[in-house]
DNA sequence: GGAATTTGACCTTC
DNA sequence: GAAGGTCAAATTCC
């Protein structure tokens, strides 16, 4: 995977360094007309996307996910036991007995570790429920269950690194992730939505997969990149919504050539600001849009010469109006339009989460 | 007043 | 018995 990954940034650094090629012999040739100028202009924004790119692909590589144990559940579910009496203030049963439930292993169920600066940008809501000092340790562990819906049994916990509070460095966060969601599979049969959802499966983490960018002005068909799954893994490999649509959006604003444009998401900058300011951050009215019932579609971005780039996206349900490339289907349309303003509800609400903050004195809290 | 957080006590595992 | 994880009453926040 990481080979594959270094292999396509070599291929787009290649694809740089053979435009900055001719854009030095159509400078060294002859002096530039208007349209010269406008070649010129043209092979200089493509390098700048080649250089934007690059960079958002070596930015991908700064999360490691590491998946610690194989997706085996272990541990007794079975429900309850009954103990002999001790000193305990928890629930009884009608008889008096104390009535505990059976503790699972420790760490049951899949969990993933991530390694991140911002460990609160995973576009879930969580509730703490417990803090501990941990041996060995200069920070305190933090616990977190997903507080969307009371039955899902995913769980987090957040451990500062040991030595990450550095002058320069941001403070490092190990983010342990401990079963999967199920808050969204609950909330689709609430909403009568089974159906819907095994007709079209799509997790929380995966709600589109970039396959691929295409440079339609291109002689050669213009393939600048394929399966960007590979290359981008927090893309196709269990990244918030919030962070994949931010990507997606970032992508395209970079083949566009254009500056980012503001927030089509609020993350990361709209959860960063909403930390200090969560009314804000809750005050985000999403912009309007389309949904489409196709399982793919693209996201065109039309070059100033009117060639157009199209981002290849799977499993698609909607995108940013006013987009012509999206067929809206009635059917679903307005579930899709629920589940979008959602996300952006959700993402707003997360903004609100209680974490150790910096304080102007440089500690943390 | 309800929801979220804090925190000491308790439970399980090693 | 130590350490990590969880519970739940008390407290705080909105």
């Amino acid at each position: 995977m990481a080979f594959d990954h270094d292999a396509k940034l070599f291929d787009v650094l290649a694809n740089g360094y053979h435009l900055n090629t001719q854009l030095q012999a159509l400078l060294g040739g002859r002096p530039l007309d208007s349209l010269g100028q406008q070649e010129a202009m043209a092979f200089s924004q493509e390098l700048s996307r080649v250089f934007k790119v690059s960079m958002s692909m070596l930015n991908s590589n700064t999360v490691t996910r590491v998946r610690t144990a194989p997706e085996i559940r272990t541990g007794n579910s079975s429900g309850v036991i009954i103990q002999a009496a001790k000193k305990d203030k928890r629930a009884r049963s009608d008889s008096g007995e104390v009535v505990t439930p059976v503790k699972k292993s420790r760490e049951d169920g899949v969990t993933r570790k991530e390694i991140t600066a911002s460990p609160y940008k995973d576009g879930y809501e969580w509730r703490k429920y417990g803090q501990k000092n941990i041996q060995n340790c200069n920070f305190v562990r933090y616990y977190f269950r997903c507080s969307r819906d009371r039955r899902c049994e995913a769980k987090k916990k957040v451990q500062q690194q040991d030595g990450s509070r550095g002058q320069l460095s941001p403070p490092m966060f190990e983010v342990t992730y401990v079963n999967e969601h199920t808050c969204h599979v609950l909330r689709a049969i609430a909403n009568g939505g089974a159906a819907r959802m095994a007709a079209s499966p799509r997790t929380t983490n995966r709600p589109y997969r970039v396959l691929g960018v295409v440079d339609t002005a291109r002689d050669d068909g213009g393939v600048l990149f394929d399966d960007l799954s590979s290359s981008f893994p927090r893309i196709g490999a269990g990244g918030s919504a919030q962070e994949n649509e931010t990507i997606v959006s970032c992508l395209a604003d970079v083949i566009r050539g254009a500056a980012p444009s503001p927030l089509p998401s609020p993350w990361p900058p709209a959860a960063e600001a909403g930390a200090s300011d969560p009314a804000a951050a809750s005050s985000y009215v999403p912009p309007p849009m389309q949904a489409s019932a196709r399982h793919s579609a693209s996201v065109g971005v039309a070059d100033d010469g009117g060639a157009m780039t199209t981002m290849m996206i799977d499993d698609t349900d909607f995108c940013w109006d006013p987009s012509p490339f999206c067929a809206v289907g009635e059917a679903d349309q307005d579930q899709l339009m629920m589940d979008h303003r959602d996300m952006h509800v959700d993402a707003a609400r997360l903004a609100d989460t209680e974490w150790p903050r910096h304080t102007s004195a440089g500690a943390w809290r």
